[in-house]
DNA sequence: AACTGATATGACCAACTGGTCATGTTTCAG
DNA sequence: CTGAAACATGACCAGTTGGTCATATCAGTT
């Protein structure tokens, strides 16, 4: 899917140094989105020329592409570690850990989720079809294997269209994420930088309405 | 909230000029966003000179604060008369019929709704806290009603979290249009330009598991 | 016809963009 | 010590941006 966009010079660099430019790029794209980024900017933040950025990578989008694959490697190996982690657990469990586990991620990684949603909503960023197809599938293979187990062992009510939870499960973890990375996106909940404690425990109350249903 | 944008000449001008601007307005908001938008390629859309643009509105930010407006009065108008419209049914029928006029609006105004999506997730856009705090209030305020209606209906299990069940809703309600209206976002529904009656199915798929519940 | 205020116009401006390139400087093998 | 390849640099470029303004045109009143 992608070819290595970083020339060989930037390979060659200095660890501390490649490091910088990462650092810069990775909060330039993060805080402006793709063609909000300002090169100008990213230069001066990662203390080079602007000519020795055009060295180490082809051109602005190949600068956006380095950055979102090492973005994107981070989120597979988040993944891949809750699944593990929690392999032989009952799913509803699994769910309430891996939502806490996206949460801890966003926390960690604020840029990294800041150019996510940055991606996910401005069109005509290069490549963003096959950026977002890569997210979503990541996401959908992680939840189908939780559904299938959960559904092996009898966990789940029968007759459900796994489609549909599917959906469900990715629409509510992705939008716990965004309200608890951003103000205003949230109607009620007040995550935005909510203690963990409250966070938990709203966990809970959404993971119990997804199992239990809202009727009476 | 909004002092009038708009300048006095601008509510002189004859009707069908008005409309090409705010319609060129709309259209280029829509696709580029805020800051992406360029303000020569409006006018060359809306056939009037730059200056006359600045005789109209104060600068760009108040041709955005304008147009902005206008959705969300469309948004308001279509809330209020689905509720009214559904006012004595069962609740999960209102959920049900709420999403259908919510992808009926996508579909009758899709620059709404991309101009809404765009507001979302570009930071930096001139109080763009206000614009989201509005169209969150009103999504609050109609789901909050329903679900206090139903739960004096006793059609709730009781002892849910009301601002559980209500983020709950808003989520899958917000994700399901985005899903609609944008490729990539759904990972297995593939709602994207599909025929109504799949859409239909996978609301009812949708709406009976926030219902029942996952659970075995 | 003459005057007047509202409206229309597009050349123009400073600021900034992504990208280039001639010219230095550093590194290191022979 | 020499030479050449790798790397660094920032002035420079054409293009675009949001915004201005002197000037022209129009509509309506006297």
């Amino acid at each position: 899917m992608f070819q290595e966009p970083a020339r060989d010079t930037f390979s060659h660099l200095p660890a501390d140094k490649q490091e910088r430019v990462l650092e810069a790029a990775l909060t330039e794209f993060a805080d402006q989105g793709y063609h909000q980024a300002s090169l100008n900017r990213l230069v001066a933040k990662a203390g080079i020329a602007k000519g020795s950025l055009y060295q180490y990578f082809p051109n602005k989008e190949g600068i956006f592409r380095y950055i979102f694959q090492i973005a994107l490697k981070s989120v597979r190996q988040t993944l891949v570690e809750v699944k593990e982690a929690t392999q032989d657990e009952n799913f509803f469990i699994r769910l309430e850990k891996s939502l806490r586990a996206g949460v801890r991620f966003l926390k960690q990684h604020p840029r990294i989720y800041s150019l996510y949603l940055k991606i996910q909503f401005d069109r005509q960023i290069p490549f963003r079809d096959e950026f977002l197809a890569a997210v979503r599938r990541h996401a959908g293979e992680y939840f189908g294997s939780l559904l299938r187990r959960a559904r092996g062992r009898g966990e789940l009510r029968p007759g459900i269209s796994e489609p549909a939870a599917l959906f469900l499960l990715d629409a509510v973890f992705d939008r716990f994420l965004q309200a608890a990375a951003l103000p205003y996106l949230d109607v009620t909940l007040d995550l935005h930088q909510a203690p963990e404690e409250t966070i938990n425990r709203r966990i809970r109350e959404l993971v119990d309405l997804l199992r239990e249903g809202l009727a009476a």
